[in-house]
DNA sequence: CAATAATCGAGACGGTACGTCACGTCTTCTT
DNA sequence: AAGAAGACGTGACGTACCGTCTCGATTATTG
């Protein structure tokens, strides 16, 4: 988003601007600078300084202000390019086992090294709407699209109950996940995303059954 | 416990320090306006100057940092000292209304303006670990002693299995809070608190129930 | 020197350095704005602050740290850019006069304004060294080179014994007139001056002229 | 002078006031402090500080501003209390030997720790009117007094003419010692003070010669 | 091939807040 | 009352980054 229109390069015309292009190695070292500075625990996005990043990267400090007008937006773009990381849903046949897989892979990225520039950017964004903005749309929302099919794949399965909010099983899944991982009161592990799989999804899932026994039971009697 | 034994407040002998006693006042003061400052929607963690806590307290920068090592220390001891605010676990029978009585005012809470202090701190306290210590301690520590307490007058009075995870039950209740309030990508309201102990809660009684048909099933047909 | 290497006027190269060079304009109104301050009667060393300086100069006070390491070395700077006056021995023919008329244009200089700078930098100098060796260097040093030429035309003249110590003799000079700037004790007006040229200098001469008796009497008559 | 009357010890009067006489032992160590700070080489007026004084006597900073209204103040009474020295003058039957004995004395003092005091006094004097004037009081006016006295002793003795301009003498022979005692161009030595008395006693001593000569050649020959 | 134009690095610029230090005053208990 | 202890509001210290700017050098397209 921020920097991307100014960046240029969705000009895809064959139309060139005169002028010195500019440096892709200089942008990809300005995000490398960024990256390896929040990956490392000791920083957080308040710690992080333009004039290091520039340092960092062997560029002067008006290139990153040239292309980017905020810390914010140098983070986010950095952010956004680092997800290459597939963060995919299986399809297992069983709605639980699909949901803990992929959940199990986040858990394993928040854990990593990765995992402090996503606290960078959910703590930045606390006083920073873009930032938390960019999270939400580069990040969660394509994430939550796959998720959206993955669980009415489980709908059309039968596995959960066709009247199920999604936005909400989707929050009590991943909510706690990630309050584990902000405020790190307890451990966050694959034991742990299991459990939690079963709590919540079993929930669902057995309500849908009590469901079909109400009906069937609606007949006879018991 | 940040600038607590320092404070000198615990010193509950008789004996007093020699020398000018520390005031109160200028303590008080400096707390408010550290609140008064994080309560303003546009300021954060980050935001947050000793420069301006001193002078929006009229007081000295250097009576801050005599009694307040860090702007985390202080922020922990400001929001401690804000947390009088009743969040209280009513018994009313039913262990659903019994939690989404009190998340609903937890919620109440996070969306005025004292929540502003609770984003700062859970921002603040992604790169410094005390900050996010201080909210556990002071703040999540004693409310989970409470609900403790609730669930387990539920679990007594048979709407809860015995063996219920209460850490995984409470998490996967107040996880998607926090969630939703740090990164906004859906609505936090009363309905929605409602929707997830009915989500959550339904489960864990609903498989309670289910076990008992179980069982119960057992012995004639089915 | 204090800050001239570094300040890189010295560099006669003809490659200037990478970056936007040195204002010359803030230098100007750095040096400026110190004179000022001490121009006026109740400031001392002491009292000069660099944040004033650098307000005074509409400047940074990073600007004002860039250049010169201590107060010391800016006013050091500040007061040898101020002694392009002239204080000229001028060639009358007799050696007290010609002293006598340079000392008086110093004791005027001292008695202005300008003779503030001079009390704050050897009061400065007291406990700093290189202040009062900037004062050596740039100021008394070029004076004192004149003012040997002055000394020996007087006695290529006849009027001072060749084996005068000409250190010695400037000090009768000038030291009584640093004195009384410096203490305070006694009016310091060209009449003194005047008193103390013919003093110091009647006592060399006539000791040349006792001499010159001496040898004739040796002969016969007189 | 400063605290003198405040201190109360002109009070012999039979009366004292009620309440906890004032400690000498603590006056005592505030001086000796002070002292002993300034006597140290790398230390100036400018760098005492009150609190420092305090500590380094184990006396609270308020006894200190009790007693003395100013730093320029303490330092004063802490050098007044020092020149218990004696800088006799000598009574040979010569005034240049008179002189310089003194004279060597005085910058064997300034050569000494002690001189570091004299510095400190001089120097803080330049921006405290009542620091300079402290030390003209206490030190210099006594000893001149006494100089004023050997002088006449010269006079009487035929050494010196009768309308001899005394002060105008007495700046010529220590005002070169004060010059090189703080702008340090050129060496302090008993030599130097040697040279100093012959050329300035002995231009005064020849001019009253040569005025007897000019009288005796008033009659006939030689 | 020169002219033009936007980029790059470097780094100085006027600012603001940092965390420290000493100021001179005050408030407490002890002597 | 004077003493020590030490907290108080104040203000300058020297440092670190802010975001902007001005350089010479570089690298493209355009005339």
């Amino acid at each position: 988003m921020a920097g991307r229109v100014k960046n240029g390069y969705d000009n895809n015309g064959d139309k060139r601007p005169p002028g010195r292009p500019r440096s892709e190695q200089a942008r990809r070292a300005i995000l490398s600078s960024t990256l390896a500075f929040l990956e490392k625990k000791e920083h957080g996005f308040g710690d992080l300084t333009i004039e290091s990043v520039a340092q960092g990267a062997g560029v002067g400090k008006a290139t990153v202000y040239r292309w980017w007008p905020t810390k914010a937006a140098l983070v986010a773009d950095a952010f956004a390019g680092s997800v290459t990381q597939k963060l995919h849903f299986p399809d297992t046949g069983a709605i639980t086992t699909d949901m803990s897989q992929q959940m199990r892979q986040l858990v394993k990225i928040l854990r990593s090294r990765r995992g402090n520039v996503v606290s960078a950017i959910l703590a930045g964004g606390q006083s920073d709407p873009t930032l938390i903005a960019a999270f939400r749309d580069r990040f969660l929302k394509p994430r939550r699209a796959e998720a959206y099919a993955t669980l009415r794949r489980g709908i059309s399965r039968g596995e959960l109950p066709a009247d199920q909010n999604l936005d909400l099983l989707l929050d009590a899944l991943y909510g706690p996940i990630y309050m584990r991982f902000l405020i790190q009161h307890d451990s966050l592990t694959p034991g742990f995303v299991d459990a939690l799989c079963d709590l919540v999804l079993g929930g669902a899932v057995q309500r849908e059954l009590l469901a079909d026994r109400k009906a069937a039971r609606a007949v006879p009697s018991e």
